[in-house]
DNA sequence: TCCAATGTAAAACGATCATTTTACATTGGC
DNA sequence: GCCAATGTAAAATGATCGTTTTACATTGGA
């Protein structure tokens, strides 16, 4: 495996297993098996690093997710979970942990938010023959609350608001 | 207003606004006019006081939070966002931040998130007439994921989760 | 009045951490 | 065959931070 994608690999998986400040970077050194002086050359900083992190993250799940239908969303978003566990949104997460004073992860976390509110938008659109920015606002908040309350009540709950949303957009759609 | 509680409103402001590991012990002094050896006298530690924050941020929300009605509920709570900013669930944001290590603010979410979720059940009780556990779910996740979106979409949304959540009620009023 | 509690002011401690530096080894392309 | 790039190993740097300690002032009640 390519250095920089093992890095990237490692570091997304401490990042949301351990959290930011409790994942120092001689833990990446460890774990990669790198010295700290190649960690360094390849990332250039750890506030570099988590932003890569951030994108990277973004991109697989949204090759993940499948936004065909509001029913293969959700089941797609319970699929993740179970198969990475369900600690929350990791973007939401890293944004606490560094109290939105990195500009760098600030961006990463922005541009996430801009295409999930963009493609749920669009699946509204796709399902209901129009625009509902209001719909799509509840869809939002089925979808975050779905994932956080996931991390205390299990997966299960991604079902249950997926349930709800399919309702939703069934609704919306005879109106 | 009494030091310990004067300590605990500048702790709970410090950390909501800036969160825990960029808010140090000499910010909470500076704040807060007392020296150093008085605000550890009596807080003991950053940890516990933490937890007492927590622990008042919980009592001080329920306290708000008007459980009578679905309706009210998230109208409350959007009241509640609009009064003291959205910047998502301090009790999620400083667990992320602390990663599960440690045990006081482990056991002072777990209260919290036990009691959301009796409440939350006893509502479903009350305005359906039976118990509904998916239904408990779907409210908790409306709950959580209004409170988060509202981050980044702004108190529309919790308004937008609310109308979700009276409907559904509505519906399994119904059944 | 006196003492014990409680406070201030400020330096010191000890640990952690991100990051850099120094010294040296390996290796692949011209 | 050589050199420039790239890697390892490990110590040093420099800053931050939670917490403690030392020395001293204030004060309220028996």
């Amino acid at each position: 495996m390519d250095i920089d994608t093992n890095l990237l690999a490692t570091a997304e998986r401490l990042f949301d297993q351990d959290g930011f400040h409790a994942t120092g970077m001689g833990r990446l050194v460890e774990e990669s098996g790198l010295s700290s002086r190649t960690v360094y050359k390849h990332v250039g900083s750890k506030n570099a690093l988590m932003a890569r992190v951030l994108a990277a993250r973004g991109d697989r799940f949204f090759a993940h997710a499948d936004f065909t239908s509001t029913r293969a969303l959700f089941d797609s978003v319970a699929l993740w979970a179970r198969r990475e566990g369900a600690r929350g949104c990791l973007f939401f997460r890293l944004r606490a942990e560094t109290g939105g004073a990195v500009p760098e992860i600030e961006a990463a976390v922005a541009a996430y938010h801009a295409q999930l509110h963009a493609r749920l938008a669009a699946l509204v659109r796709q399902e209901t023959g129009a625009a509902d920015p209001t719909l799509t606002d509840q869809l939002l908040a089925l979808f975050e609350g779905a994932t956080t309350a996931a991390t205390y009540r299990g997966p299960a709950v991604i079902e249950a608001a997926g349930a709800c949303a399919v309702h939703l957009i069934e609704r919306g759609r005879s109106s």
